[in-house]
DNA sequence: TAGACTAGAGAACGTTCATTCTCCGCACCA
DNA sequence: TGGTGCGGAGAATGAACGTTCTCTAGTCTA
């Protein structure tokens, strides 16, 4: 197995297990029995598992911002376009809320690193926005509904909170877009 | 000490330390320390750290919902003053979020007890919100607003979320309230 | 084939922590 | 005064888990 093979195979059971149990809730032995990976190698790769947890978040950044914008993009940059994804990002089966603010609240002083992955999605999402609305001040509106929705369709269980956010989104922009 | 103010002095240091530092951060040992009441005693009063935890969030729920509530009302029960307390309190001190989504983030699969005072915690909102704005789908759209606005002032350490949910309110209020 | 290096499996170590147990002193009662 | 029981302090227990160590087998090289 080559060490990108390594990587890869760890950071996706990393992914699976963390996001769906949390991370404190997670062993490095399970994420070794899920990757197939060597705990001797698993510890070569990343020497601490708050390193595992950064990687695992900042992978996730990529990804889910990605699958944003793809999306976004295809409807032709609407705004709107951004709940109709939220939409059916919490509908999908195993979705359990957003990834950085679940690992906000398990860690109440987080590593530097894994802070800092936090924020920076958090800023990555925003300035994607702002780029997406002229109006600045609307696209923070924008953003504020979807962080909502998003906790709300994770503890209630309910996606239908994103149809309600989409709903306010349309007055949102209308009202000065 | 009599047990009421045992239970009284648990509850208070375990809200201090459970808030601040996140639940699984804090040990037993450091409730006892901080309360003052006897290991032996705490276990008598909640004889599991998860019953603990339970309380703690109810008492959490009773307390903020009763200041918020109290706060509104002062302002004539005008549903933007919402927003006016939520600035405040985002701006507090020691703020960290809001104790439920960070418990909801902090247990994959929290105790049953756990999960059902996060989730009615977040039905007492939307219910008080509901009954605050005649319309009930805007009172979910300033739901989302809150919860986004919560999230992303303990994430950015901005309290300026807040004023940028109302300034989104006041729209959503006024197109069809 | 002998030697040397690699990687994996899994045992071992040390710490943390929830929970329970032990022991001691103090107050109340006859 | 002598006994009885409650409460506190803090040690003990047992499990979980991050991290490291050991042993073994296989593989490549000379």
């Amino acid at each position: 197995m080559t060490p990108t093979e390594a990587t890869d195979r760890l950071l996706e059971a990393a992914e699976e297990l963390f996001y769906a149990h949390g991370v404190q809730a997670v062993g490095m032995d399970a994420v070794r029995a899920r990757s197939g990976v060597s705990l001797k190698r698993l510890y070569q790769t990343f020497p601490a598992k708050n390193d595992l947890v950064e990687a695992y978040l900042r992978r996730r950044d990529e990804r889910w911002r990605a699958s944003l914008r793809e999306f976004v993009h295809a409807h032709g940059d609407d705004p709107l376009a951004v709940f109709g994804w939220l939409r059916n990002w919490v509908a999908e089966p195993g979705f359990r809320g957003c990834a950085f603010i679940n690992s906000f609240g398990e860690f109440g002083e987080p590593a530097p690193g894994i802070a800092a992955a936090i924020r920076e999605h958090k800023d990555h999402v925003r300035a994607y926005l702002r780029g997406l609305v002229p109006d600045q001040t609307i696209a923070d509106q924008l953003f504020s509904l979807v962080e909502g929705a998003t906790v709300l369709a994770a503890i209630t269980g309910d996606p239908g909170e994103a149809s309600t956010a989409r709903e306010a989104a349309k007055v949102l922009l209308a009202a000065q877009g």
